[in-house]
DNA sequence: TGTACATCAGTGAACGCGCGTTCACTGATGTAC
DNA sequence: TGTACATCAGTGAACGCGCGTTCACTGATGTAC
């Protein structure tokens, strides 16, 4: 290969790179061109050397940020008691530290919004990538819960990317800690409630613990 | 009082009757000056006759339209038993109906992700219309709910927005009525896990029963 | 009651701006001989 | 090895479009006498 072609296949990577950084913060309408382009030091007119069209480039970017945040959120999940591991994803994801850093983390709560409020050309991917989310969420959730494992996936991944999103909505009010908190409380309650209570386990921390990185 | 300020009030109501529709359906980026304005019948021109900014009418519209859809949403609630009440609520604004009429529903699906992603004027206004809603929903919480009222009550937000949100959101795919339904189900369980569990009644109906709209 | 002037709700063209996309170009790298 | 030509990744100006906002205007209504 070449010197020229490799260095075609560098900047299309660093492209695709810089969009998945800016749909995670910014969604799909501030993931603008030209800012995907500056990101990488170059400038617009060569975008299109790389990709047919910003829809192309947000699909691509919009699955390959999701299926990143899956592979970070179920990391070592084996290594759980099979009981809590719906619980351990669900402190992964709605942690502080995700909430604060957008552009390393999980799409969905900049783009659910602009999907259902456009006529837009990927609600197909989004759909495929909320399946997958939520099929390795029941493959995961507890046999006996109170919900069908269906129904315990489907509504973690609404507590979520919708308790995250609206955390980082209200940064900087007192509601945006409270709300985390709050999720991981009825996440917990949903995947557990047919166990005995464990006082000593089911109060929640004053700070959240250290976890891995969600998204 | 003249014809003339008569018609003025009259036309300044209906801007903001328009602005409150597209807010609801389209979010904050999809009302744009032109499309409320048309949606009156009128031109652009004659806005600032009415509104200082774009931004106060979205400010108005939104805080009128939450607001709105907390009358309906906890209408006659008294006459539903106390332990019952969130369950009702939940049940009133998780439906299909309020998923396929966004232009008369809740503003939070829509609005919450664009003030997520952007640096918005309107973090204040959501923040005291999320605020009012988690509060109402505090005091008809059960007392002795497995969660303390206040967590009961923000867990219920977010999956009553981010349900509706992502229902919306993929419309048209089956997954759409199945998070409707999976976030009804987990918010009944938070919502009664002390009581006894009633076989009849825990399980859920094939098809929402009918309930006074929601938004 | 009738006329002349004042008010002001609404018009519609224009502003600067950012958007996605196109395209003639440049200049470094690659190839042929 | 050295020279002449070809390739093509990236440039930057331009396109049409929609946005929020401004402003000189029009014409129906309201007021003064």
């Amino acid at each position: 290969m070449s010197a020229k072609s490799e260095q075609k296949v560098r900047t299309h990577g660093a492209i695709l790179q810089s969009a998945e950084r800016l749909l995670r913060e910014r969604g799909i309408a501030g993931a603008s061109v030209v800012d995907v382009m500056r990101g990488v030091g170059l400038t617009v007119g060569g975008f299109y050397a790389h990709f047919a069209s910003k829809e192309k480039l947000i699909d691509t970017a919009l699955r390959r940020t999701a299926s990143a945040v899956r592979t970070r959120l179920f990391a070592q999940i084996e290594d759980q008691p099979p009981a809590d591991r719906v619980e351990v994803v669900l402190k992964r994801y709605l942690s502080a530290e995700h909430r604060d850093t957008p552009d390393e983390g999980c799409p969905l709560p900049a783009v659910v919004g602009e999907v259902a409020t456009t006529a837009s050309e990927h609600r197909e991917a989004l759909a495929e990538q909320v399946d997958a989310l939520a099929a390795e969420l029941e493959r995961h959730a507890p046999k006996h819960a109170p919900l069908s494992r269906r129904q315990l996936a489907l509504g973690m991944v609404v507590l979520m990317y919708g308790g995250l999103g609206l955390a980082r909505a209200l940064r900087g009010s007192p509601l945006s800690d409270e709300i985390l908190s709050a999720c991981r409380a009825l996440g917990r309650l949903a995947a557990r409630a047919d166990r005995e209570r464990r006082v000593d386990r089911s109060i929640e921390p004053a700070s959240p613990t250290a976890s891995p990185r969600p998204g």
